[in-house]
DNA sequence: ATAAAACCTCAACTTAACTTGAGGTAAAGC
DNA sequence: GCTTTACCTCAAGTTAAGTTGAGGTTTTAT
């Protein structure tokens, strides 16, 4: 078994995880491997630069099922090439730079705010950044007040 | 029991967020309240304004724990006045710094790595941008191999 | 050839941040 | 006064993303 692949540990180590973390990739769909002999996992180098994506975009914010979703666009019996991987690549920029902004926001809102009175669910700015509040959200909001 | 205070329900409505939450808050000790005759819940208007900030500071992705040891920091029995507030904004608005320069680090890698060849768990830029890789990180990394 | 290291599967445990539900009490509305 | 709505406590369930461990097999190294 000189050249079948890359053992599980291998992956790991090359990937800075843990081999359950593999597994559990694996389980999820997010990465794939063929058997040898002894029913031990062989993966393809390819797998590296998914698990590289995965944790990329873990960074990002993105969740595991995100990803899954992402990654079954690409083809499923040949490796992806760039431009797909550029699409993937396009998508979560975006998602990226609405994070971004979203954060900046609260930042620019944060100073002014927190320690003024106006800090309220409804009406203060900090609170409405694009993200919307609760379903309950509906009554009377203090506002102005001295809590 | 016209106005002693504000109810779980009332405090849940005007935050946007439910009864259970509340409760799940003050079992952490992020807010209090004091009981009434029958045993329920008082919450004090300053709750309010605690739970804004539990609610911002967790879209800046920091933790209730660490929200907690920062309330901690305020004083028990008197509301936090403004420089109080403004400290704990201050400690937070730089957490926020760095996770948007973070963001942006990667986002600006993230066009430039993903569609090439070099992404890989070591050497890319996309990886060091100041977080440190797993202690099994030490083996060999595939550069510029085509997957 | 044998011992150690690496793998295998599967179930259960972990943490964060809540939510749901059961069984029972208090307050409010008519 | 009665009914509905709101509260109470406490235990257990939920989701995400893994980790840990038990019991057993395969590879690798000496």
């Amino acid at each position: 078994m000189i050249n079948d692949g890359l053992t599980v540990g291998q992956v790991a180590k090359r990937c800075g995880i843990k081999v359950s973390s593999v597994h559990f990739y694996e389980s999820k769909g997010l990465i794939s491997s063929s058997r040898n002999s002894g029913n031990q996992r062989r993966f393809a180098k390819e797998v590296l630069r998914r698990v590289s994506i995965i944790k990329a975009a873990q960074k990002m914010g993105i969740s595991l099922q995100e990803i899954g979703e992402a990654f079954s666009t690409l083809p499923k019996h040949r490796a992806p090439n760039k431009s797909e991987w550029q699409t993937l690549s396009t998508q979560w920029q975006d998602k990226l730079n609405q994070r971004i902004v979203s954060l900046q926001n609260l930042r620019d809102r944060l100073t002014g705010c927190i320690g003024c009175g106006c800090l309220s669910m409804e009406r203060c700015p900090m609170y409405n950044d694009g993200d919307h509040l609760g379903e309950n959200a509906a009554g009377p909001v203090l506002l102005n007040a001295k809590y």
